[in-house]
RNA sequence: GCCAGCGUAGCUCAGAUGGUAGAGCAACUGAUUCGUAAUCAGUAGGUCCGGAGUUCAAUUCUCCGCGCUGGCUCCA
């Protein structure tokens, strides 16, 4: 097959030709004319057979997600190859690209330093101004181990052997060679704009038991804007850490002395928890769920029965109370479980939906703390569906559309995984597929795409995980349904049936926001503090221009206050300027300024956070207005929600 | 838990080859009565994360903790 090649048209008869014929017209002289004809959008992976009938490639190095991805890659290559001028003891290992940027795992005996990074930085900038081609080739497996072994890189050997094959590509640019699939950009010199970012541990192949290898991070863009613009971002996200908006307005803090992984609610923060717990137990109760309270302490033996003891006991605490040793609860099920054997259930009592906001401690290890977003202590919003088996299904797709309200309610966007059965589990493989199934099913139903994550279930049953996005793009379990036929086996659970023999129950485990703590986290990042006026812990300040509106202004606060608006007066001897950067710096929904025409009027001038100002209003069209906007829509099934207007 | 970096006033941050430290904002006091993101002046505020070691002397150097940050592993 004949194809044309950036202008050059060469003979194809196969991948590896087409490999050759490629590199060979890059490395020639066709630089520049490829990256001035790179507006196709045809990606040439050189792994895969050229289609037949193809008459022209255009190599793609561009801003699309292809060509970003092999831009990528080949930065990895280029700092790898700075690494082993720099330290030739280093080893390499694997270099990917990942979201926005790559790295490249080493081994070298001593750890990298800040400092090491920039001279690496440097050493690839002057190697990409050398433009050195990446040039691909193809050899047997016994040649391309004795190239590895001769250069000490056993971690190649070891990822050949695992790869199987008889046939390896390798490409090198420069003295640099690496086993690589490709593709890459033709030359270094595509790579202009690049950052390397951090020095971070990391296991070989994602092992603990393994040894830990040295991992350089870095960013790298298709220009020099792009990068400065992902820098750039990257600023923006760091304003929007929930960390810092807890600080700023007030809502929570940690303390050193207190202990890691626990949050201490100001008056503002836990107003805020509040409002949601509360907006949550109606929800709940609206939807046919009861709610139900379990005790803090469980006797170890209940542990050891449900298999926690076996299968969770590193995360948990333990304690002791007179000679009887006591685990404090990770999770809510024992509890509900418990409450359910208190009396026989008939066939007609399911579907039982017991909802508790439970706090539940876990012993999380102390690298992976994280403000809000992972904590020791924490409530789930948690509940446990017992049901019939032929009613199961209806029950996932029921819990699924609440998270879907919730999820719409908050303007998330989300993304659906079902985790199938880990290595430390419990249960028969048929309870297993039986519940993974009716998951999928669910999840098919409600039309609904997802990943799937092998072995990553709950011990006792597979999972469905929704996750949201935080600031800075990662991704956080929030939601979750757990299918579970097991511990209703361990507990005994029973329902007498219309048949009048006694059957099992089948237990949904489900949470909607996960944990208190991490949404409100997650939330706070996702609106940049500027909470929902449902959610403000206060909803509207009354500003006064000099103390002679002050009376007045008592009078619209009261007013607005038996509304059931949470407002206060700011009647402090400050300029009005300072006053209303005060309330915008709290991110305060409504501000209503009072001054002499005010006074006049009887009325208030209303200012938003966005900066609107939206004139003389009277105190009851404040109020109405402030209302209407505390009334949130569901974005799904046209049902609206007001905070205090909610049915209970 | 592992790798690396960090920890100075309530907050944001300066600072010294080892000689016990500053700024802005906030707080407090006084003056000012002012129209949509900062009025002026003054006062007070710190075991420089904790402990041990080296030293005449440690906030600074070393070690061990605690905590935080970014990753890894794990997870709501």
């Amino acid at each position: 097959m004949q194809v044309d090649i950036q202008g050059q048209t060469v003979e194809i008869e196969d991948q590896a030709s087409c490999a050759q014929a490629f590199s060979n017209a890059l490395s020639k002289k066709m630089m520049k004319q490829v990256v001035a004809a790179r507006l196709g959008d045809t990606v040439v992976d050189l792994t895969t057979t050229i289609p037949a009938g193809t008459t022209e490639i255009i190599p793609v190095f561009d801003a699309s997600p292809e060509g970003l991805d092999v831009i990528r890659h080949s930065t990895a290559h280029l700092m790898a190859e700075a690494v082993k001028r720099l330290y030739p003891e280093a080893k390499v290992t694997i270099g990917p690209a990942v979201d926005k940027g790559f790295y490249y795992d080493f081994d070298f005996d001593r750890p990298f330093t800040p400092e090491d990074l920039e001279s690496i930085e440097k050493e690839m900038v002057r190697i990409a101004g050398a433009n050195k081609p990446f040039e691909r080739k193809v050899v047997s497996k016994a040649e391309a181990v004795s190239l590895f072994k001769g250069m000490g890189e056993d971690y190649k050997v070891e990822i050949m052997d695992d790869l199987g094959g008889d046939e390896f590509s390798l490409y090198s640019n420069g003295d640099f060679v690496d086993l690589c699939r490709g593709p890459h950009v033709p030359a270094t010199g595509f790579l202009k704009a690049f950052k390397l970012t951090t020095v971070a541990g990391a296991y070989w192949r994602g092992d603990e038991k393994n040894r830990q290898l040295q991992r350089i991070y870095g960013t790298a863009w298709a220009n020099p804007k792009d990068l400065k613009k992902h820098l750039q971002q990257l600023e923006e996200a760091k304003k929007r850490d929930h960390r810092k908006l807890g600080t700023q307005l007030d809502l929570f803090s940690f303390h050193e002395e207190g202990g890691a992984g626990m949050t201490y609610w100001h008056p503002k923060g836990a107003l805020l928890r509040t409002i949601l717990e509360d907006f949550e137990r109606k929800e709940h109760l609206r939807r046919g769920y009861s709610i139900v309270q379990g005790p803090q302490l469980l006797k170890r033996e209940l542990w050891e029965k449900s298999g926690h003891y076996d299968n969770y006991r590193e995360n948990m605490y333990f304690t002791e109370i007179d000679n009887q040793a006591y685990g404090v609860k990770p999770m809510n099920c024992l509890a509900h479980m418990l409450i359910y054997k208190t009396r026989v259930r008939s066939y007609r009592d399911l579907p039982l939906r017991f909802f508790e906001l439970g706090v539940v401690h876990r012993h999380e290890k102390s690298g992976v703390l994280h403000g809000l977003l992972r904590v020791r202590q924490f409530t789930q919003d948690d509940a446990h569906l017992l049901c019939r088996p032929d009613q199961l299904q209806d029950e996932i797709i029921g819990i699924i559309d609440f998270v879907r309200d919730i999820m719409g309610l908050f303007d998330f966007t989300f993304e659906a995984e079902i985790s199938t059965r880990p290595e430390k589990s419990i249960g028969s493989d048929e309870d297993w597929d039986r519940a993974t199934d009716a998951l999928k099913n669910a999840l098919d139903k409600a039309g609904l795409s997802y990943d799937i994550n092998e072995g990553d279930g709950a011990f006792y049953g597979p999972k469905i995980d929704i996750a949201i996005k935080d600031a800075l793009d990662r991704k956080w379990q929030c939601a979750t349904i757990q299918c579970d036929f097991t511990l209703p086996e361990r507990f005994d659970l029973v329902y007498v049936g219309e048949d009048g023999a006694r059957h099992r129950p089948v237990m949904l485990h489900r949470v909607i926001l996960g944990s208190v703590e991490r949404f409100i986290g997650v939330l706070l990042e996702h609106c940049g503090g500027a909470l929902p006026t449902w959610l403000s812990p206060e909803q509207a300040r009354v500003l006064t221009v000099t103390s002679v509106h002050d009376e007045h202004a008592d009078t619209v606060a009261k007013h607005l206050a038996a509304a059931g608006i949470r407002v206060h007066a700011d009647k402090r001897n400050e300029k009005l300027g300072y006053k209303v950067r005060e309330a915008q710096l709290e991110k305060i929904p409504y501000m209503l300024v009072i001054g002499d025409s005010e006074v006049e009027a009887g009325g208030v001038n209303v200012r938003t956070r966005s900066g609107e100002n939206l004139g003389l209003k009277s105190p009851q069209e404040a109020v109405e207005m402030i209302l209407a906007d505390s009334t949130q829509p569901f974005k799904r099934g046209g049902m609206s929600y007001s905070f205090d207007a909610c049915p209970v």
